[in-house]
DNA sequence: ACATAAATACCAACCGGTCGGTATTTTGGA
DNA sequence: TCCAAAATACCGACCGGTTGGTATTTATGT
């Protein structure tokens, strides 16, 4: 159903476009900053078809948030972490792929839903819930691996698996601040490996048999 | 020097109260989305009083951060647990009193400088870098007492002392995100109750006579 | 032919920023 | 001590460009 525009043909249909000029937009310049011309000129469209695909700004927001679901919970749900028998192995595997997507300028590795999140949260009441729903629904894809580690080692600190499934995500967009506010990615990385050394200690402490200190 | 304004004269001079009307509108809505007509209007002054004291809005976001800078420093420079006697204790109690300010709806406990760095770190140099100072100078504070805790306890574990004060700062700000989204403020309680625990696993494994699990 | 998709032309509100001018305070010489 | 002049603080109308959004027309696949 959908069509090539006449500019540029050979890249796909106009809202997906639309959709990938606003993930890579968006994640550079913010939400607010960035204007629909913008978008426009960047997907190769023209205004019409953009009001064509969405009512409004703040629809596109909302479409946005949904694509960056969609495509990030594809893209890992086909990481290799997953094939690691422990269930910990996945949670520690999850994080150590995290810490190796980090790569290349903040706004090619920093998170859409968490950008958008900051400016829109108090403003836009649809797409503050597009964005929690993305962040969390992806934080609930570690919590059964969490559970599982925490039953198996019978850790019962006064915390649920969906707490500390939250705390990684809060970690990582905390991790995404920095980097962008100093530039250097190490800032994130380094706050990732803490991440993880907070994981083996959590774990470890249950199970002295695993060595480890939390260094690479 | 400063003049009260004709239409507020009770409030101070119209140079604080539009960085306090930043401080407030940009944490809520964000830099991009607050128009300079905004700030004039909520410090009830006019567009020619902010053009006398800020060149651009580029200079008011500069000076947003400069303020909330020095502000902010003030404000934990008072906070009791500097008192504290072991190095340990003040960093935990740091952590404690982050905790017991998060409070009220997420404009109000959130952090100006994060947001901001979200919004321009790819489009202000300028604001990105006074953002940037006040995050890592702020870090800079619990630098000395980490680094004395580690010393104190032969902790040594491939990080420096520096890199686990950004750490702290990282999980600080990625709670407020998570806060916003979910609209629940003990989101971000919960993560940094696992940054506390995080704390006490790292120098209580090096320190047997600590107890203390971690929780309230 | 008919619905869908995209292009073009257009608009009113708003945006950051400028400008000429006024009120108040500070300064310094006689 | 008094006065003028200069510096500071503030006011509000205005400007050109941009914004999100609309209306209408044209093209395309089935």
């Amino acid at each position: 159903m959908p069509r090539p525009t006449l500019k540029q043909p050979e890249r796909g249909d106009a809202r997906t476009r639309l959709l990938e000029a606003a993930r890579d937009v968006i994640r550079s310049r913010g939400f607010s900053a960035t204007s629909i011309d913008d978008l426009c000129k960047v997907a190769g469209v023209t205004k019409g078809a953009f009001f064509h695909h969405f009512d409004s700004k703040e629809a596109l927001g909302v479409a946005a948030a949904e694509f960056w679901s969609e495509t990030t919970s594809r893209f890992f749900a086909a990481a290799p972490y997953h094939k690691l028998a422990d269930p910990l192995d996945r949670v520690l595997g999850y994080v150590e792929f995290r810490k190796a997507i980090i790569d290349g300028p903040p706004a090619e590795f920093t998170c859409l839903v968490g950008t958008m999140t900051q400016e829109v949260f108090d403003t836009s009441p649809a797409i503050r819930a597009a964005c929690a729903a993305s962040i969390f629904d992806h934080a609930a894809t570690i919590e059964a691996d969490i559970a599982s580690a925490m039953e198996a080692r019978q850790v019962s600190g006064g915390f649920s698996a969906a707490s500390l499934a939250q705390h990684v995500q809060a970690v990582l967009q905390g991790a995404f601040i920095l980097a962008k506010a100093s530039g250097a990615r190490q800032t994130a990385i380094d706050s990732v490996d803490h991440l993880k050394r907070y994981l083996i200690l959590l774990f470890q402490d249950r199970r002295p048999d695993r060595k480890g200190s939390g260094n690479d």
